[in-house]
RNA sequence: GUACCUGUAGCUCAGUUGGAUAGAGCGUCAGACUCCGACUCUGAAGGCCGAAGGUUCGAAUCCUUUCAGGUACGCCA
């Protein structure tokens, strides 16, 4: 049990004490309790307030109530103000128990089995055959992958789905384009480049001979159908694509467990089409049959087109009942952009009024536009920014930086990948994942402050004390550990698995981010403030305990958000 | 027009289910390396939490109205 917990337990038996019955139990007791603003005011606090209409007090006698009825025991302190009643942890304790838990299991602080058995699928990535991987799709790819860590590391079985926009009339455009303009060597040398060049092309072309389009619709149809020559070209331009993407995944270390995209599920959607028709939800307006949602103060969801054919959210719906049926999920996830909203809201309610019972447990992990230097990004204005350029760019800057303060350093350019693509990583995982972000070089390129690289400095520098470290340490004197700068760090080591179950609550790595950083800015202001190998020996002991949990919390925290953390830099 | 999202320091943003004196980084100014890694640390300046009402012992947080910006609204995905 860790300390708050045994403070709420303690404070539970205090209630009993001083006002006989008391409604609530140990955890709902822990959830009232908060930390206050300043530290000099206690650990944690019980504000009394909620008390006061149900005992006919004031929350200032309720305080002193407390106070008088809290029995001395070894691990805390209860002061009454204000109608708060304040506790002290013992520090000594604290950094005890807070160390042992900690380095009992590297790598493993604020990991549970509260999710054994139960799977999460996360569909995020998603990226469309035949572009080039840009700096929009940065944000779901870390989110989802993020998120995925968070919930293994609470014991969950996940399944990274990449659901692949591989359907639509623009491939058989392509295909068009490739038929009339392009060769084999040249596509294979210019990779998605060389795809994306024949569609403009093929736009080009189309508004002088208007020919164009019918023919593109022919290859799209011939795809459909199965014709082997349109699926033979069709799918080595999907090859060509995820190949251009799979190395960015694997710059950034993402990985899926499926790739089941768009036209998987073409056989997939008659079934949903009969099953709405067949409990009476699909009706027919202006010659499209569509779910009408107005009941629910929103636009219709249109299932098929007046010409029969499906649609996105048609396809949405398929895939959600195929995830249930082969992942047998507690939750799925769909990691997509805001703009999305209604159509997630739409899908998610047809699913509701389908009557399968899962539906609440699909959610819209939801995310803001990313824009470059105030402008929008568009494909067709040229105004695009490449994923690989950005980390090529951070990975460049950080070579340089390497180059300037440790030119001794071995591995110089794995650790500068590392350092590069950490501050981009941190820098999109920092903010709540609703904000809207506007990219920036000079800012993506900041190395000091609230970053990556000052994170995983702060990781580099614990190693290398550790690294200094020879024989046996003593008997650790967990009393050395009592003064504020230690104390602020073990606080926020504490707190590390509440700030893990929270992100996995709200879908928000950021917090994790933030926290991280906070240990790292703690840890630094105690690493001025004390020597750690200088010492007597029981002292020296207790602060590289606090270094290593330290460095194993930062680690961890690093891991759960995507970011590697070098142990040299 | 309707729905959803966002307005907090010059800039980028934190701020838990309402709680004590609203915080951090960047930038600015002033400091700290004969010492375990200065990608570090200390200090200063900087606020009508978009605005107005309301609920409450208590509101940046909840409700209403309103202003500003963004996004989405039938046959694309």
């Amino acid at each position: 049990m860790d300390m708050k917990a045994r403070v709420a337990a303690h404070l539970l038996t205090t209630l009993h004490t001083a006002f006989g019955d008391a409604a609530t139990d140990a955890d709902a007791l822990k959830n009232l309790l908060e930390v206050p603003p300043d530290r000099a005011m206690g650990d944690y606090a019980f504000p009394c307030f909620t008390l006061a209409k149900a005992l006919r007090k004031g929350p200032p006698m309720i305080a002193q109530a407390l106070a008088d009825a809290w029995q001395p025991c070894d691990f805390a302190q209860a002061a009454c103000v204000n109608g708060y009643l304040n506790f002290f942890l013992d520090r000594e304790q604290l950094a005890r128990e807070t160390l042992s838990a900690v380095l009992a299991a590297p790598g493993k602080w604020g990991s549970t089995d509260q999710g054994a058995g139960r799977t999460v699928c996360l569909d995020y990535s998603s990226i469309n055959i035949a572009k080039r991987f840009h700096i929009g799709h940065l944000s779901t790819t870390m989110i989802g992958h993020s998120l995925r860590r968070i919930y293994q590391h609470l014991g969950y079985n996940t399944v990274g789905i990449n659901h692949l926009g591989d359907w639509g009339t623009q491939f058989g455009k392509m295909i068009c384009a490739y038929k009339r303009w392009g060769t084999k060597e040249q596509v294979e040398a210019g990779g998605v480049d060389a795809l994306m060049a024949l569609y403009v092309r093929f736009h080009d072309e189309a508004e002088k001979d208007p020919a164009l389009e019918d023919e593109g619709r022919a290859w799209f149809k011939r795809i459909e159908d199965g014709d082997p020559q349109a699926l033979d070209i069709f799918n080595w331009f999907k090859q060509l694509t995820l190949t251009d993407a799979e190395r960015v995944y694997s710059i950034l270390g993402v990985t899926f467990d499926s790739y089941a995209g768009e036209s998987f599920y073409n056989d997939k959607m008659d079934r949903v089409v009969t099953e709405l028709r067949e409990k009476g939800l699909l009706v027919e307006s202006q010659g499209a049959y569509v779910v009408d949602l107005e009941a629910y103060k929103m636009p219709p969801c249109i299932i098929l087109k007046k010409d029969g054919a499906t649609l996105y959210a048609t396809r949405d719906i398929a895939a959600a009942i195929y995830r249930h049926d082969t992942y047998d999920f507690a939750k799925s996830l769909y990691v997509v952009a805001y703009q999305q909203d209604l159509h997630f809201r739409q899908v998610f309610k047809v699913i509701e009024l389908m009557g399968y019972d899962w539906h609440a447990s699909l959610e819209h992990v939801a995310f803001g536009m990313i824009s470059y230097e105030g402008q929008t990004l568009s494909t067709r204005k040229g105004h695009v920014l490449y994923l690989e350029d950005v980390l090529r760019r951070a990975t460049e800057k950080a070579l340089a930086i390497i180059e300037e303060k440790s030119p001794g350093l071995e591995n110089k350019p794995e650790v500068a990948r590392q350092v590069g693509i950490g501050a981009v990583i941190y820098a999109d995982l920092q903010n709540n994942r609703i904000k809207d972000i506007d990219f920036w070089w000079d800012r993506a390129l900041n190395f000091d402050g609230e970053t990556g690289p000052y994170v995983q400095y702060t990781h580099a520098r614990c190693c290398s004390v550790l690294r200094k470290v020879t024989g046996e340490l003593a008997v650790t004197d967990w009393a050395a550990l009592a003064d504020d700068e230690a104390q602020m760090v073990l606080l926020l080591l504490s707190r590390f698995p509440d700030v893990v179950q929270e992100a996995a609550l709200r879908n928000e790595p950021s917090m994790i981010t933030r926290h991280t950083t906070l240990i790292a800015q703690a840890y630094n202001k105690f690493y001025y403030e004390h020597r750690i190998l200088d010492d007597e020996p029981g002292t020296v002991a207790a602060r590289v305990m606090l270094t290593k949990a330290v460095q194993d919390v930062i680690k961890t925290g690093l891991y759960l958000v995507g970011i590697e953390a070098p142990e040299r830099m």
